[in-house]
DNA sequence: AGCACGCCGACT
DNA sequence: GTCGGCGTGCTC
């Protein structure tokens, strides 16, 4: 035969657009873009009607489409790529793992790709010193704020950029844009510059022996991927050994990503990370402005930055050089999100590792059993740090057996009592309670009905405010006297919230300093640290609080720990749940006696015998982690086996359950083999209506992970384009954590 | 997701 | 008569 040559000319481009379609699209390359178009870089095209700017995704010479289709890219953005290959390989890597659209991926991992007016500039201002300065500042003697901001625009010498600006008052913008166009302030744009060093460093701490030991090999292990699993109690040291590692990766001129949970991520962590390792952090979370986000992240690409920290989303940052991942609290659910593209935060950290070729280091005092299944399976190195540094003891953990112990208000006496005496030897206590409000029911005495929210399947929750709120949608109404069903005026409200232990601890205890600390009471980041402050200052004896507490916070000077209403995780529905509930313990207990002084932890219960309990009062965790995966193996869970969930919902009762059977079908049909992927039957969700639209599920297991992704994408290609799927809003999670 | 086209109801 | 509701179809 003879062979056909045809030159290859790369002039197709396979464009990512930021549209929910699971396909790249082709667009010819018109020859003056050769240059520029290239993998990585942003074009804008035109799409259907509208005009969008896309990512270069590959270079090709043939394209499948219609010639006569085919349109032609309009303009190049970038002169070079703005996404780097091993960075760009694993946001491809996850579209197909996660089964979600490379363009979504690209938006959610990189908001700021899409946007065409990214530029790496700041603005500056400064006087124009062609006027008179004394004669101009009195001339704005009727306008006291651009006088104010002149005369700080004046002390300083030099253009002062918006950060600087704003430190002087936070309603500047207004005053400046009036300076400007008066023409007495002139306006620059300049490239945004990072000062990299930060000022006061503070010595390292001398490791002890175990420490060292694990430090050593850790060391060792710095130059290639390799995943470290460091299991160290609360108090053992795990910090000082990333500070350590990360000084070492940063002597070698490579840049350190930190990854915390959200909650977790506080000024005082930044300093700490910023004064130990000399250099100023580029800090990457949800909640920062479109401006400073912009700025962090360009200074982490362009490898000015050499420490990155940041939340879930910032194991997307672009690096120049990344030599170390450090993940913190690996066990932490936040890392996972929960809507849209739903990836794990620690999963797709160690995948970057591998395409980068770097070590990842991961710790916690109870790492997940996913983690720990990998140790077995010799993918991770287990070290573990067992002690508290210096004379610190593990506390002791005690049951309060509630059936036989004196209570009222959700409180034991002995519980009191020991808070009271606490409170006399001058030293504060946690109060750990997993339900936010004042009461998690209203109940009619007389016709035996629970208020219940009209758009869940849920109780409204009282709340000290008079409002009765639905913790799942939002939905909220004023609390009324007479009970909807029967008329009559005997509504009561039933167990304990966070705000109902707070007042009946002020009621018992009028004498200590009483805070709270729950989603309710600090809705802002500032009056998180706000209240953290109070307790580290001591200007607080009891700090009441929901799961909130037990994140990473380190509170020296507690030395009790209150558990109310722990048994919640014993019964639960998730395979997960068991998991969840002895880490939370483990984790709050572990905010008790950091300091010289022994801790105590009062765990109250109704079933004291259970044996989950043991493993918890003994601090034995790997106990109980080689116990329940011993479980999971035998159930068929995860890590055993793998999981995805399919979701549904509708505004009507039916449709869901109708679409995901009609998509059973489709998939009985896919697979001839059953051994390898089993399909559950549809089943309304637990909570089967939520925020007014009813939902249903669907559980999907596999043996094996490549089989999973091979059957998802199939079977989604198979029915997404169907128009019997527009009339859900349906979702799927690989890997999901809650099942309902 | 957007955006257009298209076919039915209730308005100046 | 037409303004606008959202069902359906398409985007290289």
């Amino acid at each position: 035969m003879v062979p056909i040559h045809t030159t290859v000319d790369d002039s197709i481009a396979e464009i990512a657009l930021p549209v929910p379609l699971r396909k790249v699209f082709d667009y010819r390359i018109p020859p003056e873009f050769r240059s520029f178009a290239v993998p990585g870089t942003r074009v804008t095209v035109r799409f259907g009607r509208q005009r969008k700017t896309g990512l270069v995704v590959k270079l090709k010479s043939f394209s499948a489409v219609n010639p006569e289709n085919l349109k032609s890219i309009e303009a190049c953005i970038d002169h070079k790529p703005v996404v780097r290959e091993r960075l760009f390989k694993l946001l491809m890597w996850l579209a197909d793992y996660y089964q979600a659209p490379l363009g979504e991926v690209i938006k959610l991992a990189l908001p700021e790709v899409y946007n065409p007016k990214t530029v790496d500039q700041v603005l500056h201002y400064e006087f124009d010193n062609k006027l008179d300065s004394a004669e101009t500042i009195h001339g704005l003697k009727n306008a006291p704020k651009q006088k104010q901001l002149l005369e700080f625009l004046l002390s300083n010498s030099g253009p002062l950029d918006e950060e600087q600006l704003k430190s002087f008052d936070l309603s500047w913008r207004r005053a400046i844009n009036q300076l400007v166009l008066k023409g007495i302030v002139k306006v620059q744009q300049t490239p945004s510059s990072w000062s990299q060093f930060h000022q006061d460093i503070e010595p390292s701490l001398a490791l002890s022996t175990n420490q060292q030991a694990i430090y050593e090999e850790m060391l060792e292990r710095i130059d290639s991927f390799d995943v470290s699993l460091l299991k160290g109690v609360t108090g053992s040291g795990k910090t000082e050994i990333y500070l350590q590692l990360a000084a070492d990766v940063l002597n070698r001129d490579k840049q350190v990503l930190v990854l915390v949970p959200e909650i977790a991520l506080t000024p005082q962590l930044i300093s700490r990370f910023e004064r130990r390792l000399g250099y100023k952090a580029a800090v990457l979370h949800s909640s920062l402005t479109i401006k400073s986000r912009r700025r962090a992240w360009q200074a982490a690409a362009t490898g000015q930055a050499k420490v990155i920290i940041g939340t879930r989303s910032a194991v997307f940052s672009a690096t120049e050089n990344l030599g170390l991942i450090i993940l913190d609290e690996e066990h932490d659910m936040s890392y996972k999100q929960q809507e849209g593209v739903r990836y794990h935060a620690r999963d797709v950290a160690v995948m970057r590792a591998k395409f980068e070729q770097i070590p990842i280091l991961l710790g916690s005092a109870t790492p997940s059993l996913e983690s720990l299944a990998n140790v077995m399976r010799d993918r991770y190195k287990l070290f573990e740090l067992n002690e508290r540094i210096g004379n610190a003891e593990l506390p002791h953990i005690h049951l309060l057996a509630m059936d036989q112990l004196p209570h009222r208000q959700g409180l034991s006496t002995t519980l009191v009592n020991a808070i009271e005496k606490n409170l006399a030897q001058k030293q504060q206590s946690l109060i750990f309670i997993n339900r936010r409000g004042y009461a998690p029911v209203v109940l009619c005495k007389s016709c035996g009905e629970t208020v219940s929210c009209k758009r869940c399947h849920a109780k409204l929750t009282y709340h000290e405010d008079q409002l009765l709120r639905c913790h799942h949608c939002g939905f909220e109404q004023q609390d009324k006297n007479e009970c909807g069903h029967c008329g009559s005026d005997s509504l009561i409200r039933l167990g304990q919230g966070t705000q109902r232990i707070e007042a009946t601890l002020k009621k018992l205890l009028p004498q200590a300093r009483i805070a709270r600390l729950d989603r309710d009471k600090v809705r802002k980041k500032e009056q998180l640290e706000a209240v953290l402050t109070d307790v580290s200052n001591k200007n607080i004896d009891i700090l009441v609080g929901t799961q909130m507490l037990s994140k990473g916070h380190d509170f020296s000077a507690v030395t009790l720990v209150g558990v109310i209403n722990a048994d919640q995780g014993l019964f639960g529905l998730d395979f997960h749940s068991t998991e969840t509930m002895v880490q939370q313990l483990i984790q709050v207990s572990g905010r008790a006696g950091r300091g010289e002084k022994p801790g105590k932890v009062l765990i109250q219960t109704d079933f004291p015998a259970h044996p989950l309990y043991t493993y918890v009062r003994q601090h034995a965790y790997i106990e109980f982690a080689t116990q329940e995966l011993q479980l999971r193996q035998q159930s068929g869970f995860p890590p055993y086996r793998y999981l995805a969930l399919l979701r549904a919902s509708a505004m009507d009762q039916q449709s869901p359950l109708k679409f995901l059977s009609w998509i059973k079908f489709i998939a009985d049909e896919l697979l001839d083999d059953h051994t390898k992927i089993v399909i559950h039957d549809p089943v309304f969700s637990p909570m089967a209506k939520r925020g007014g639209r009813y939902r249903a599920q669907m559980l999907i297991t596999s043996s094996s992970r490549i089989a999973r992704g091979k059957f998802l994408s199939q079977w989604i290609e198979r029915f997404e384009n169907d128009k019997r799927t527009r009339r859900v809003r349906w979702s799927i999670d690989v890997d999901p954590l809650d099942l309902y």
